[in-house]
DNA sequence: ACAGCCAACGCAAACGTTTGCTACGCTTCA
DNA sequence: TGAAGCGTAGCAAACGTTTGCGTTGGCTGT
């Protein structure tokens, strides 16, 4: 017997077109379920196709076609339990329209936001789901003339010119600040990480009008802005204690923060809330367990995730690349009270 | 001023030849850094291909290069803290090669993980990492013949012709049940879920050989399988404390569990480890946390989505669609000790 | 019986690249 | 001076589809 080599190659619709002695024309329209095609060899070639494992190239498919049937997601952090929660709702919704979602992590590095969304471009997505480490300088709004449907997720540069969903931000910090305030106490600091585009700087506005509102004053050393990371969180409070003149409550720029706040506070020997009360933002997972038990503002992440999406498939149905009507959803916050204020 | 539309379409290589006053076969090397153009027209084409703002079409390179840069990540469910770890290190193991990465979450539903390995096949990635869901039954093995570089994650099906990257999880069970042992737990039951490939049946087994070595009985009302959330250690540990007749430790065949666990230990108003202990599998950042502190097996988890990665490179530089020489890769576990046991 | 119509199908262009082959002109060497 | 060699470039096929248009042939209606 010939050694003859291992077809490398899958089948495509041409051989499905010689076995059943027709065009390959034809054969497209069979397996499109387009018209001109009779019933008897729409059937034939649904036979042929399946006995030779036929799949098609969706390569092709999108060159000709222009659309690839597929997303960017670009996130800072997916270690960061809010993110995986925003990615399912994207990565569910996104699927069930048979759209494939690609996972781009910044890790905090605009340098990386930028080359990700040039890759996007490239891999002719048809669509572009962006959280942003910076609201101010990233691509979207360097080149304000993005080619296809985007949208800001969790948060967004002010007046862009481009779709988001987020969550009322000024709201939230109001929320948790005024939850502070009505359990009697007093001097509240505000953590964040600095970057993070105007949600940080909404949710911090929310504070500073909940506080005013109460006649409260801010004090300047108990704003702390540095990064989003647990660790940091820790590090923070730590200073504030051993500074010996620290707020009587904090109030986190998220969840992740919240937790390194509540950590060094534990570690300092010191409790939660009767030494310092604290209270996050995103109620992630770990917020809710107990012996953390963490008071939080809740975004509805996963609802987030979807909204974007119906945003993009809206864009893409509308024809419009989204430069002319951008849909902005901005979704409510929800308090939620448990053990640490 | 005649209202002519606006260009809807990007530039290609073609609009570049027709500036530069050359063929686009010359465009195309002189772009890709090939050899057959002077440094003049290089030159000449790179500035006139800035200046137009081009970008290549990825989806037109793929169908000819019959390469996409393209990886699918197939996981069960990425809100489980473990999974976005494996993810973490895939992606950033891919971007680093130029690689994208489809997110494809299953949601622990066969059907899903089906239909997206059809999806990635279709859409002519370079290769998939599949962390399965089962290892019985799964397309690689329905199909014994995958035309693309593959390899499980995490969890692989015995004997399997596929690659894949593990870690020893007979060792690590083991190791959690000595552990328990040498702390002077007697009565020690095992808590997973049931599906998860050889991956729970090896931890499982390490847990049976230790106590098995160390002379001690494993009582069958001990041993539980129903699934991997939280939820479900939570409920399989009460009734466990209400049937008043519990053991003294718990392995739990991962993390999420063996929180769901504590959680329920405390609801009962019980202690951890002083009524019950428990030890969990995986490591996931919020076991670490103080007020939890969970015990824990820990795997390596960002290494093994590199290694998955470099795998799939490896695969596709030798031509070797995998099956004639899969790699591998067992990981050691190790042993994490906190306050839980 | 003939115009007209429609269903069924083939042809070929198009999508935007890469790449093997060929052609040309110039240099180099015997 | 002629052959060989090399650097630069163009032509055209190929990748696997979709789709507009043209061509059949059979059926309908009058």
């Amino acid at each position: 017997m010939k050694d003859r080599p291992v077809q490398p190659s899958r089948a495509t619709i041409i051989d499905i077109a010689k076995a059943a002695g027709i065009s390959y024309s034809s054969v497209s329209r069979a397996l499109n379920g387009l018209k001109g095609v009779s019933e008897d060899t729409r059937r034939k070639v649904r036979d042929i196709a399946e006995g030779m494992g036929y799949f098609p190239n969706a390569v092709a498919q999108g060159l000709v076609r222009r659309r690839t049937g597929t997303l960017g997601l670009i996130i800072p952090d997916i270690t960061n339990p809010f993110y995986p929660e925003l990615a399912l709702g994207v990565e569910e919704r996104a699927s069930r329209e048979g759209l494939c979602t690609f996972l781009c992590n910044t890790d905090y590095d605009p340098k990386k936001e930028k080359t990700y969304i040039k890759t996007l471009l490239e891999k002719q997505v048809d669509g572009i789901i962006l959280a942003p480490i910076s609201g101010t300088a990233n691509l979207f709004e360097e080149r304000h003339n993005m080619p296809l449907p985007c949208v800001y997720l969790g948060n967004a540069p002010e007046n862009t010119k481009y779709s988001y969903v987020v969550t009322d931000n000024v709201r939230g910090g109001y929320l948790a600040a005024r939850t502070l305030i009505e359990k009697g106490y007093r001097r509240i600091g505000f953590v964040s990480g600095s970057e993070g585009g105007s949600a940080v700087d909404e949710r911090h506005s929310g504070f500073v009008e909940a506080m005013r509102r109460y006649d409260l004053p801010v004090r300047e050393d108990d704003v702390r802005r540095e990064d989003w990371r647990l660790q940091s969180g820790h590090e923070i409070v730590s200073r504030m204690i051993d500074s010996k003149d620290h707020p009587e409550a904090l109030i986190a720029g998220n969840d992740l923060l919240a937790l390194g706040i509540i950590l060094g506070i534990r570690e300092k020997g010191l409790k939660v809330p009767d030494d310092m009360a604290v209270i996050g933002f995103d109620d992630i997972p770990t917020a809710s367990f107990p012996g953390i038990d963490l008071s939080t503002i809740r975004q509805p992440k996963i609802r987030m995730g979807e909204a974007a999406v119906e945003i993009i498939l809206d864009l893409i149905a509308s024809g419009d690349g989204g430069d002319k009507s951008p849909r902005r959803v901005i979704m409510d916050p929800e308090l939620v009270l448990r053990s640490t204020c």
